[in-house]
DNA sequence: ACGCGGGGATCTATTATTGGC
DNA sequence: TGCCAATAATAGATCCCCGCG
């Protein structure tokens, strides 16, 4: 009956100061590289830790601290790349930094379980929150409701008030549009994301933007929902439209469902119409035609929120960061509109063909 | 400098205590759900932890009760559809019932940052810990380490001694690769995951049992890496094989490198070469052609993770659930061999042909 | 002044004990 | 006995003050 220590306990500060021989405050001036500690006895404390495979309970740490080193995220909409790679890589980030991150993910983002999910985060006394919405009425909510803590959401509009970080998705868009008009087009459609996103307003903003300065005329745009089902039933309608030669596709997955229809409806894809993604996707290299894409650097929007995350921690007004810009991949879906060889109009773009090397990619200025 | 109260501090019990008039101890009971209280009490307690909005600190509660409510979550690998699927649903699960998910994502799978994830999340308490891995060696290496909390792993290979959860890869391959013998193949190859990958090994095991049972040969099978790239790669070889009339390949988006391989080669799916996937993307609807692939329910995938967590929480050798059958999924890519019209050899197996509804899942038996 | 020890208070809840109506 | 108050111990750290070489 002598079970004094044979229930594995855990290690705590005062065990780790006994077998150092010194005093807890000591060990505790090491944990949290204090000053006034002479490298030896540094080096006792250390090797008592290791000894005793110690760590420091959070728990009590942040009961004290009021600290947690915990950051909330909050993802709404389904696995898609961007977002998921997003959020993959902003938790690279913040390990890195020495801080967990608390996950919080809902596949349709109705304000009563973002209210659930923001109050399980709060009672982790979670430090920040930041949010990657497919849905702007998910941000609209989380505004609507009171945090007390730092809030970062990643959002190309640019709320004046709330912190955010994004790509430059008006620039992509920029870049996209650029592209069609120097290869010739004069008729071109866009297929744009919901419109309660603003990647999709802000792409959208962009193409119209593009048209305007090559003095081209826009026609109503389509609204899908970033899926391939709805660049599918779009597709079926542009198949009809015998003026358009090149489609603006707001992202890679409804660009496939886009080639899908055109093809169905025996129209071929660049020759009969030029079409040009957004994400560049792992799969999109190997659509049918592979498929001209703007690329977006979601590992470096990751990062950037962490950046971001720890200037706002440090300092509640800190200044946003410039937006990183994506960058055009040329690939085989667009191409010179059918009846005329090559001949841009716009000649300060350098027109690519599809005989171009199957991924060149361009940085944009 | 009258500062008493205007920094906001958030409530605690004896606030609450204090403005229903009782004392801490009855407010701990209401909190916890215990006896011996009045309902009338019980509802002035509550209605002043409403009025303070007041959350009881985990970190407290963690101290001393030593339970975090906390689930540690490692995923290994990119973005890719099934695992970011599979850890959404789970989160999902997992705020049901009432436990947060600290989240550990890294995009290689080495013994170090592994063993930092692990430690990160000890650190933070956790009650438990999941892990959703592309490679098996991140399996080892986990098991590798004592952990001190009960594991769970997302892998079809079902080692003794290790709780895990899966779907049932093995049928599914054998699904496809019947679909394809019923449909008259005799010269079936495969393209396979990385073999460190359980459910790679699985699917590849499903396939020799299908041709063993049809009495069919079994060529080496390619290793790939489940990327489109890889898949692209192979396809260019297989192209150049004449007998191969039909290819299983280990995922989807390898099928899509696959099929862009052979259209390339000149050669055409399904008159050609027949081509079937594995896990039904969002994308394979759209491919060219729509691919018939093996549907895989990460929903569920992930509900499991939850339900047998809850088992293992409540008693260390709870039995594993019944792993979920996926289900066939018939699209344009399989027909009959060219050559031969359509005449299955094995009609115990349903054939279907291209001219079938775009997608009839069809569950197994 | 540096390097430490000793002895507290503190954070917020859980849990136990005693005792009163 | 049922309902509750009062008091205290406890969890494991941080942090502050004082004091001693």
């Amino acid at each position: 009956m002598t079970n004094e220590d044979d229930k594995a306990r855990v290690a705590n500060i005062f065990d780790v100061a006994r077998l150092a021989g010194v005093s807890h405050q000591t060990v505790s001036r090491v944990l949290n590289d204090l000053p006034n500690v002479r490298p030896a006895t540094r080096e006792r404390v250390e090797k008592a830790i290791k000894q005793l495979r110690y760590t420091p309970s959070q728990a009590a740490r942040a009961l004290v601290t009021r600290r947690s080193r915990t950051i909330g995220l909050i993802t709404t909409g389904g696995p898609d790349f961007g977002p998921s790679s997003t959020a993959l890589h902003f938790n690279d980030a913040a390990r890195d930094a020495r801080y967990a991150v608390s996950m919080a993910s809902m596949l349709d983002s109705d304000p009563a379980s973002l209210r659930a999910a923001v109050e399980l985060l709060l009672r982790q006394n979670v430090e920040a929150i930041v949010l990657i919405a497919a849905h702007a009425g998910a941000l609209e909510a989380i505004l609507s409701i009171e945090l007390g803590v730092p809030f970062i959401a990643v959002d190309a509009g640019g709320r004046p008030g709330v912190h955010s970080v994004a790509l430059d998705q008006y620039a992509g868009a920029r870049a996209a549009v650029d592209h069609l008009v120097g290869l010739g087009h004069r008729e071109i459609r866009h297929i744009s994301g919901p419109l309660d996103s603003t990647d999709a307003t802000e792409r959208l903003r962009g193409w119209r933007d593009s048209l305007a300065a090559a003095g081209l005329p826009a026609r109503e745009h389509l609204v899908g929902d970033w899926t391939p089902a709805s660049g599918y039933r779009h597709g079926l309608a542009l198949a009809a439209d015998r003026d358009m030669t090149a489609v603006f596709v707001g992202n890679d997955q409804m660009s496939l469902g886009l080639i899908h229809a055109l093809s169905s409806a025996g129209l071929s894809v660049p020759a009969d119409v030029s079409v040009i993604g957004f994400d560049d996707i792992p799969e999109a290299e190997h659509f049918a035609p592979p498929l001209t894409t703007i690329r977006q650097d979601f590992d470096g929007l990751g990062r950037d929120i962490m950046t971001e995350l720890l200037a706002v921690l440090r300092d509640e007004d800190a200044a946003d960061l410039p937006r990183i810009l994506p960058s055009l991949v040329v690939r085989e879906s667009a191409g010179p509109p059918r009846g005329r060889a090559a001949d841009p109009i716009d000649s300060d773009t350098t027109p690519e063909t599809a005989s171009a090397p199957a991924a060149a990619r361009q940085p944009l200025g």
